[in-house]
DNA sequence: AATCATCCCTGAACGC
DNA sequence: TGCGTTCAGGGATGAT
């Protein structure tokens, strides 16, 4: 690719959808770009697919936040006080193949038209990404959102009300994607967090030892991604085409993950790969088994 | 109300 | 080699 690519994880990692620690790295490296700088337009042609952006037009980025997958800018007007909360929040969400760049590209979908003529490019080819403004906390529009769950890393996540949240779920897998118990984990993460706690992705109804473990599992799963993520931010921005080489450090390392076939690092037993709510999942059929039935 | 399938998209991988 | 087919999936939506 000729242009300097921001942050595009679908680039950056040859399998690797943006979860909570990919858009977490995204929100740090455009943060510096966006904050405390006005819109002057948000320029597109699919309003249908990017509602209300024109509200963003002359407010200035405030601050660049995250919750779970989704990147919220708090706009304010240009020239209201410090001390005056934001008035709209504009929300990215990456989508699958979502990422910024500092130059247009072929399937550039929003440009962000800056004071002074700079220019930042949302980029997203299979268009699953979202771009929309909304009044502060008001997702109404996006359902995910309104009901998100804790975040992952912070105190409000604690593990006597996952445990016990736990006790009544359905497939937990299906139960993690649905960002309701705790946020930001997609497909891999789901995958990897139940190889380390050696629960089975359709287990119901955990016990409290597995969702223990499954608890501290998503946490050391999660820290681990974002530490990763975080590790490359002193590069500079567009330095991250060197991740794309076999031998890069900072490789995404999964145990289960797109590992089908190849032997478990704990046990020597392939991966297996089954499709669950939709998406391929990926186990170790030994260490990762369906507790018998109790009751 | 909760669960499930469908749809949105397009590049990459696959198969003949 | 080349072309057609399949696959990947977050989340909104409609259906059950």
């Amino acid at each position: 690719m000729p242009w300097t690519a921001v942050f595009c994880p679908a680039l950056a990692y040859a399998r690797a959808m943006p979860e909570l620690p990919e858009v977490e790295t995204t929100r740090r490296k455009i943060e510096p770009l966006l904050r405390g700088k006005v819109i002057e337009r948000l320029a597109h042609d699919a309003p249908h697919k990017y509602p209300n952006t024109h509200l963003a037009h002359g407010k200035r980025v405030r601050a660049l936040t995250r919750r779970g997958k989704y990147l919220l800018l708090h706009l304010a007007a240009a020239d209201a006080a410090e001390t005056q909360p934001h008035d709209l929040e504009l929300i990215v969400h990456l989508g699958m193949t979502g990422g910024f760049r500092l130059e247009e590209g072929p399937h550039t979908r929003v440009t962000f038209e800056l004071e002074g003529g700079e220019r930042l490019y949302f980029n997203d080819p299979r268009r699953f990404g979202k771009v929309a403004a909304v009044s502060p906390g008001e997702y109404a529009s996006m359902p995910t959102l309104a009901a998100m769950g804790p975040e992952p890393l912070s105190d409000d996540f604690t593990e006597a009300e996952f445990v016990q949240a736990a006790a009544g779920c359905g497939a937990v897998k299906v139960w993690l994607l649905s960002q309701k118990p705790v946020s930001g984990v997609g497909n891999i993460y789901a995958d990897e967090s139940l190889w380390l706690s050696k629960i089975h992705p359709a287990q119901t109804k955990l016990t409290a030892d597995e969702a223990s473990r499954l608890y501290h599992a998503v946490r050391e799963v999660m820290h681990e991604a974002v530490e990763r993520g975080g590790s490359s931010l002193g590069n500079g921005v567009g330095n991250y085409r060197q991740h794309d080489g076999e031998g890069g450090g900072y490789q995404t390392r999964h145990h289960a993950y797109g590992k089908t076939g190849q032997p478990c690092e704990r046990c020597g037993t392939p991966i297996e790969k089954i499709v669950l709510g939709q998406r391929g999942t990926h186990f170790c059929p030994a260490c990762q088994q369906v507790r018998k039935a109790d009751s």
